[in-house]
DNA sequence: GCACAATCTGAAGCTACTATAGAGTCAAGC
DNA sequence: GCTTGACTCTATAGTAGCTTCAGATTGTGC
């Protein structure tokens, strides 16, 4: 099949299936003669894999990890739980600092309930005043 | 003063602060002789407002937004209010995928609890069967 | 033979920065 | 007066995961 029909089996665009193959997720496929990528099964396959990790929110860097350790059939599937658990970590560790952000931010919002003017509002009021801090490093790929 | 100092009374960068000037986020400020950036304390305030709002998660276009709105001080406060409510929709928003997230990654990870062969590991087996699914759109600039 | 869809490559744009290179400015010490 | 070192300047490229665009080719239906 073309990559368009590639793509459609796979829920995304064709621009996405080609910047797969540039970034080493999907092999490159044979060519036809007038040089139309050309696919078949297992690279519908590997490319549905793909998405459903990304559905998952994992970054590229995990995916192409686990696509190695399944190619690897020899062995067992210790380290796929490994990348598999950290992943699960880095999406509890953005929950809960969404979850603190949201608190600051009804916080603030509670700080102004009517319709006055700017300059009392409280909100801005709010982020005029509130201790900056300095930013924190991520420990999560996840925005 | 200049960039070091405000940078550091604002808990960034420099290069962040430049960056900032170049988004129209901080006003350029006047210049020494030697060309050096000039700032007051007036920058000071607008920039930990910048920062705050950062640390709140706003993206520049909400901050904008908000500098705008404070600047018109003859207008009330309602569309500062609608500009925070919608950014907490949007934090309520994500957190709610990312639960819904986690639900996923956990019941896949049961399927795979001790050490076999990577043909036989639950999670791999259940990446490459799930239902594909079309990227929905994102109603949040939240990663 | 011609219109039109699908495909090709390569490059730029998005967000919010961060990092680098190479040049210039300034204050202190000898 | 001269050097050293800290700071600043501009301009450019890199990050993640795509999306969008321009301009050229290929394939298909009539």
């Amino acid at each position: 099949m073309k990559i368009g029909e590639l793509a459609q089996l796979a829920q995304c665009t064709v621009e996405t299936v080609r910047y797969y193959e540039r970034e080493n997720l999907l092999p490159a496929p044979a060519r036809t003669q007038g040089n139309f990528r050309l696919y078949g099964p297992l690279h519908v396959e590997r490319l549905r894999f793909i998405r459903n990790c990304r559905a998952l929110d994992m970054s590229h860097d995990e995916i192409r990890n686990l696509l190695a350790l399944a190619d690897r059939t020899a062995e067992g599937c210790g380290a796929v739980n490994a990348v598999f658990d950290q992943h699960i970590a880095h999406v509890d560790e953005r929950i809960r600092e969404l979850a603190q952000l949201k608190e600051q931010l009804s916080a603030l919002r509670q700080r102004c309930a009517g319709e006055h003017a700017v300059a009392a509002c409280g909100i801005l009021q709010g982020l005029a005043a509130m201790e900056t801090e300095a930013r924190h490093e991520r420990h999560t790929h996840l925005g």
